[in-house]
DNA sequence: CGCCTTCCTTGACCTGGATCAAGACCCTTG
DNA sequence: CAAGGGTCTTGATCCAGGTCAAGGAAGGCG
């Protein structure tokens, strides 16, 4: 994690670390409906987040990798809300939350530190909003591959290469359009020559391209 | 607030507010980019937030009324990335947020209540997504209104009546709609007898049938 | 190794909501 | 009380993306 903490305070946030959890691909960390106890700290993997409404509407709510936290949204009501499942074998840090609770109280990096990672949960959402609320196909995609890329690289992989964990229905699902015009704009894309996709290696030729499209207001 | 504590909690949690400070119609409480120092409590009157993109896109976030906290965007990076509107008359309490973190190591319900606020927001934030990712016009401005006299109705107003208090332009920003889509809307909830309109008097007549239109989906 | 299933691509067509435009209503201000 | 600007409604038209349909690649499994 981050910060100036002496020893014996790395020691002790250390030890919120419950359980180390294996979740194969396909297998969920939880559950709508079930009681939250624990957050839940990527070490390897990646995870989709969903919810699910009564009449079968879904709707992706996010895409979790390595050093990301999720279960966030079970603190309100000390029950999980949306699904949480793993798109490669994970592994995860089970944090149980009344521990992280009991010792934010005691270190004040830590309790800092918690209160950033929901801001910026809730900071991310609110761009997903614009995005979801204003953008057009092209637009939603390209910032949706530019993201990814930026969290990627951040994590010593290359800027320009990377292979997708999700299906074009997921990441319809989370941009807000049909699986077949993902489809489509990966293709018009790729006759650009923007992007080069084999399936769901996609590799990046015009950074600058995405970043212009993503600005790119319709006519003014 | 809410919650069991003594009365010397409460007097403690009470010196929190320092300052309430008034906003005129049209004001703004705090804006993108200004430095992060406190959260607001809503005393009375109306807001919105939005963000603004450089390229002037501009996405209403959401609707706040009293008894809501707003602010919560500024803390990951100490300062504010959304604007936040008054969209009547309002009057705030200012809770400085470094006594929010110092009394909240020290008051575990206040920590905990402080959590709690942060991941409903997040939840909020995922209703959203779902409503802009998969809901067409009709769904969308039926599950708003629905939303809004739910929260009106928690406040002792009717359930049945409310006063808009933001444009049409500012809905539909919220909904991802244009605001002459919220419009015809509208008069198409009126034609169907469910609701009356008259500017921004709004007599809700058939709940019922509003919840059955979120529900509706499509053909299956 | 070959079958099967899941995922992806592409085409043809359709439609919900956007866009453009013209007024109507209403509130404010002089 | 009148003028004017912001807001709302409604109509006509257009188009981005949805829908439906038909193959095609690729990875897992018996």
């Amino acid at each position: 994690m981050p910060l100036g903490l002496n020893q014996e305070e790395l020691d002790r946030i250390d030890g919120l670390v419950a359980v180390r959890r294996k979740v194969k691909r396909g297998a969920t960390l939880f559950r709508n409906g079930e009681t939250f106890t624990a957050l839940y700290a990527i070490r390897t993997g990646f995870f989709k987040t969903s919810i699910t409404t009564e009449d079968g509407r879904d709707q992706v709510t996010g895409f979790q990798m390595a050093g990301e936290i999720i279960g966030l949204d079970g603190i309100v009501n000390d029950q999980h809300t949306c699904d949480a499942v793993a798109l490669e074998d994970a592994e995860v840090c089970e944090m149980p939350f009344d521990r992280i609770e009991e010792l934010s109280r005691e270190v004040n990096a830590l309790q800092r530190h918690v209160h950033k990672i929901m801001s910026r949960e809730i900071v991310r959402e609110h761009g997903v909003m614009l995005l979801l609320g204003s953008m057009r196909a092209e637009e939603r995609l390209a910032a949706f591959l530019l993201n990814l890329v930026q969290r990627l690289h951040a994590r010593g992989f290359s800027p320009l290469e990377l292979v997708l964990r999700m299906t074009r229905e997921e990441i319809g699902s989370y941009l807000g359009l049909k699986l077949e015009t993902v489809s489509r704009t990966f293709s018009k894309f790729a006759e650009d020559g923007m992007v080069e996709v084999k399936q769901r290696h996609i590799r990046i030729l015009d950074t600058e391209a995405l970043k212009r499209i993503v600005n790119l207001q319709p006519c003014l």
